[in-house]
DNA sequence: TGCACGATAATCT
DNA sequence: GATTATCGTGCAA
């Protein structure tokens, strides 16, 4: 049985997270740093219906000059949001299906960002749909940058958004302290295979990728 | 748990 | 026309 489970989690949330918007000042600059800065913090949805908060626990850098990262060959109109000083939304869609969320990083019109490929949700369960189906354990809601923009509903429309203004879509505070943080290859990349920019909290179950890279 | 595979469409060449 | 920072399913062990 799934169900004792979902209703315990829900009891063991917090009534009341205590979230509050990071400044742009708080982000540090290098891309690198930033990457490992996020895991812990949260990333907060604010939609008509109430609020999806979730906690940071995988991120990807893909810093200047790198060749796996979108903004490797120039500005277009596609990736110019990487390109607009730390701290904004670059958002784009993948495979046919996904909507993948980046924090652009580095100084305005230098193109780089940290891919968000993970988050643990804390709070808002009840506005994700499928939340409460068989299918839909919890740790598994926002396992991989592809869940994460569908649990959260990112789409085009965020992409530019400044994420430490007010608005639907932003970076918080950290709501608990977090573990040790691991670091690995990239996942799901054909150039620079072997950069270890991929960062994540050390045992969390909604980390995603293979057994080997979660640990 | 770990692979292979196909779906699916925007973007760039 | 090729590529893709993915996911869900299916099958093997």
């Amino acid at each position: 049985m799934r169900e004792p489970s979902e209703k315990l989690s829900q009891i063991v949330t917090p009534r009341r997270l205590r979230v509050r918007r990071l400044r742009r000042s708080e982000l540090p600059a290098p891309t690198l740093e930033l990457a490992r800065f996020l895991i812990g913090k949260t990333l907060v949805r604010d939609l008509p219906a109430g609020r999806i908060t979730g906690r940071i626990v995988e991120t990807e850098a893909y810093p200047p000059g790198d060749a796996a990262g979108h903004a490797f060959r120039g500005e277009t109109p596609r990736n110019l949001s990487l390109f607009l000083g730390r701290g904004h939304a670059y958002v784009y869609f993948s495979y046919g299906s996904f909507w993948l969320l980046n924090v652009s990083s580095e100084r305005l019109g230098i193109g780089a960002g940290v891919l968000l490929r993970a988050l643990e949700i804390v709070d808002g369960f009840n506005l994700i749909r499928g939340a409460g189906r068989k299918t839909a354990r919890h740790p598994d809601l926002a396992r991989g940058p592809g869940r994460l923009g569908r649990v959260l509903r990112i789409d085009k429309r965020l992409d530019g958004q400044d994420l430490c203004a007010n608005g639907p879509l932003w970076l918080g505070t950290e709501v608990w302290p977090r573990k040790a943080v691991g670091k690995s290859v990239r996942i799901g990349i054909s150039r620079e295979v072997d950069r270890p920019f991929r960062f994540y909290e050390v045992g969390n179950p909604s980390v995603s990728g293979p057994l080997r890279l979660r640990t």
